[in-house]
This record gives structure tokens, C-alpha cells and sequence, in this order.
DNA sequence: CCCTTGTGTAAGCACACGCTTACAACGCTA
DNA sequence: TAGCGTTGTAAGCGTGTGCTTACACAAGGG
């Protein structure tokens, strides 16, 4: 985009391209798909979802870029089937009123190559004015649904969605910005003080809820 | 970026460019640099640098897009040069203790040609992971170095970052994945409830800060 | 053996992007 | 009026992008 050095990048066995698997079994169709859906989650994870290329999925996954359109037809519905296909699941499992917590540490831990790849996603392609925001936002709303059910309000939603914008803040200023301390800081320091200041606007039912500054050991991926 | 549909516009007096002021005086520098940094400015805030194209800036400023690149050099210089224009002004006139709730109402109050227009930018542009987020970060630096100072805490950087992040989130809630209900959320219920679960992180000295219910007419803009 | 069907590949199309270049029009001073 | 620097313009360069096309193999049945 800028017009300037870049890689070429040739489809199979490329040079510079981290972690394209070897394709082991040929002409295996099922696998081939999942390996670029695996490919694409990944990719889309780390970069966002403009800057994720059809080329560097491919490259990835080991695997001809057009296959990608075979499989899938286009990068959108690619988005789309990463989505689906981990999705929901983190949302489903876990019970509401560990939902916010967990996802706050799933936001604080780095790497994340885990479960919250999902919300990696949603992260870095929030700001692409294309295709992520439709499609993406659904997950947003489960969370939100998810958490507006603890509360007795009847601003729930409102509350819920305020809750889900600061954890979107928080990683924002990690992942993408990694602006200092917050970049850095303690993922305990930092739930510690989130939890505090948000048993104002998500009062749980007593006892449910885990205490601010209460250690939590193990509980990253 | 989609290889698809895409009118042409043309760099002068183009058809579907809303706002192109028309050229008055000809022949003068200043005014033309002027030009392009208005128009500059409201794009950028409206699609994020990435997403802004030279192009469009200058059909939208009227101009002939070389001359940006006369006057500025390039994109990134230009998001620099319009970041220093109206930048920190806000930060370095209201003072630190209305700084938060000011910003809360930036961000809260849409259209937004105005003064908010830089954390507009600010936020559209988090996304691109080219050149926007170092150009960017100053301006985050700014804000939560003032809001740091006034904690007391010894991690008031943090504290002040969190709140940022905060800020930051709802309006990417707001602006960009436009989710409902916070979407539309009569900015006082919002501020009501943010003001008041950051009293914990941020606890300001008493009688300065607005209380949380309570109404403040009139401050949009 | 060919022919079909499913799987993988190389090359390329159309176009938008940031940026550059060659040149025309203006306004000033000499 | 000629010369010259300043301001504006049209065209295009190189590259990256999503996506398509034409083709090469492998397997399996007639």
C-alpha cells in the first residue's frame, strides 16, 4: 500500500513466511481447507482484516492462493467462516458471570495463539471501514447479550456494551498502540483495577464475582 | 482495495466529492496549503489514515493531488502535519480535571467537525498498522500524562491509561462498529456511568469534578 | 486406453494506491 | 517584452490487491 520494499513472497515454500506447515497429505481436500481456515485465523488474528492479505493466508497454509476462492470464495467470507468456526464458543462455554474476567485476561495475555484469537480479530479489524465491522459485530453483541443478563437493570445492554468498549480500549492500547505501562503491566494490576471500578456499572449477585485485587493464579490460555 | 466498483473522481471540481470547497483565489500558496490541511483533517478524521486516500483529500480539498505532495511531501507527513495543527490545543486549555469528562463528550457527541475531530482521527486510524499508530500515539501520551497528574497514586500513568482506553473503546463502539444500544445512548446516561465507576480508578479531588448524574447542558462542542 | 472428475498450480486481469515527472499558466521584475 | 521563479495540471510509473482463468496432474470407471 505504501509503494515501497516488500517481499515477494511465492505461493508454496516461500521464503520469510513463519510457519507455513508442510503440506503432507496431497490432494486431501477437507485437509486443505482446514488448513487455510487455520491459516486465516491466525493471519487475520495478528494482523486485521484489511491488512491480512489473500497472498500471505495462502503462503501460510502452505497452499495456491486461488484454492482459497475455490474454498471460500472470498476474503469475506473467509472473515466470516474463520468467525464461525471458533466462534461462539468462548461465549457459550464459560458462565456469564466469569465471561467479563476471562475475557479481560484473554485480552491481557500476549501471544495468543489460543481462544482468544477470536477477540484478536475483532481487535485489529475493527478499524477496517470494508467488510469486518458487519460481520464482526456479531460477535460483540453475543458478548454484550451474554453480560446484559447479569444485570437486573434495565440498562443492561448499555451497561454490558460499555464494559465490552473497555475491554476493546484495553487491547486496543496493548495489542495495537502499545502504549506504555499499560502495554506492559501486570495483567493482575490491571484486572485488579477494571474489577474495582466496574462493580459500579455490573453489580454481580454477592459472592459470584471475584474479589478486585484476589490473586488468580493460571488462569492465562 | 476490493477491485471492484469505484467511481473515478476526477482531482478538480470531481462529481460525488461532498464538500470541495470551490477554488477562489488563484495562484495562492498559503491559502491552498490551508486548503489541503482542512480537508485533510475531516478525512482523515472520517475514514482513518489507511483508508484515506490522497486522492480523495485532494478532490475534497480541490486541488490537484500533486501539490500535497509538493506542500507535505507525503502521507504520513501529512497526518503529521495535521495532527500539529489543531493538536494538543484541546489537551493544553481545559484543565486536567475536566480534561476526562471533556473528551467523554468529544467522543459522545457525533458529527463531530469540530474540536474532537482529532481523537476522531485518533481512533479511525489505531487500525492501520502502517504509519498512523507512531504519528498517533503522541496525542494518547499527552492525554494521559495530564490525567496522570492527577492521581496521587504511584501508578497513576496506568490508572490514566485505563481511563483512556476506556474513552477509546466507546468510541469505536460508537463510531465505527456502531453498536446498539451504546450507538445511540443519549450521552449523559453514558457519562453518568462512566464518570461514576471511574471515580474509583481516578478519584479526583472533591468538588472539582462534575458529579455523576448530574446534568451539564449545553457542552456539545 | 480414454474420458471424466476432483484437486492443485502458474499466470494474469483490472484497478486503486502513493508518488513522480514533464509541462502549462501565471505574475512578477528588469 | 523577455526572462524567471512560483503555482497548478495531466499523465503515468511501479507496486500491491482481490479475484479469475487456463492449464497440469492424480485417481477411478467405462
Amino acid at each position: 500500500m505504501d509503494g515501497g520494499e516488500h517481499t515477494q513472497g511465492q505461493d508454496r515454500s516461500a521464503g520469510g513466511v513463519p510457519g507455513g506447515e508442510p503440506p503432507q497429505r496431497p490432494r486431501d481436500a477437507r485437509e486443505t481447507r482446514a488448513r487455510i481456515l487455520r491459516a486465516a485465523g491466525a493471519v487475520f488474528a495478528e494482523r486485521g482484516y484489511d491488512a491480512a492479505t489473500v497472498r500471505y493466508v495462502a503462503a501460510r497454509a502452505g497452499v495456491n492462493q486461488a484454492l482459497i476462492f475455490r474454498y471460500f470464495g472470498s476474503k469475506k467470507a473467509l472473515l466470516t467462516e474463520v468467525m464461525a468456526q471458533d466462534g461462539k464458543e468462548q461465549v457459550s462455554t464459560t458462565p456469564p458471570e466469569r465471561l467479563f474476567e476471562t475475557a479481560l485476561r484473554g485480552v491481557l495475555a500476549e501471544g495468543g495463539a489460543d481462544a482468544d484469537r477470536l477477540l484478536a480479530v475483532y481487535l485489529r479489524s475493527i478499524g477496517s471501514g470494508d467488510a469486518a465491522p458487519e460481520t464482526v459485530r456479531a460477535l460483540g453483541e453475543e458478548y454484550a447479550a451474554a453480560l446484559a443478563a447479569l444485570s437486573e437493570a434495565d440498562d443492561g445492554t448499555l451497561r454490558a456494551q460499555l464494559a465490552m468498549a473497555w475491554l476493546l480500549g484495553i487491547g486496543l492500547m496493548r495489542v495495537v498502540v502499545r502504549q506504555e505501562p499499560l502495554a506492559s503491566a501486570a495483567p493482575d494490576a490491571v484486572c485488579a483495577h477494571v474489577l474495582t471500578a466496574l462493580d459500579r456499572l455490573l453489580p454481580m449477585p454477592p459472592g459470584e464475582e471475584t474479589r478486585a485485587g484476589e490473586e488468580r493464579p493460571g488462569v492465562r490460555s
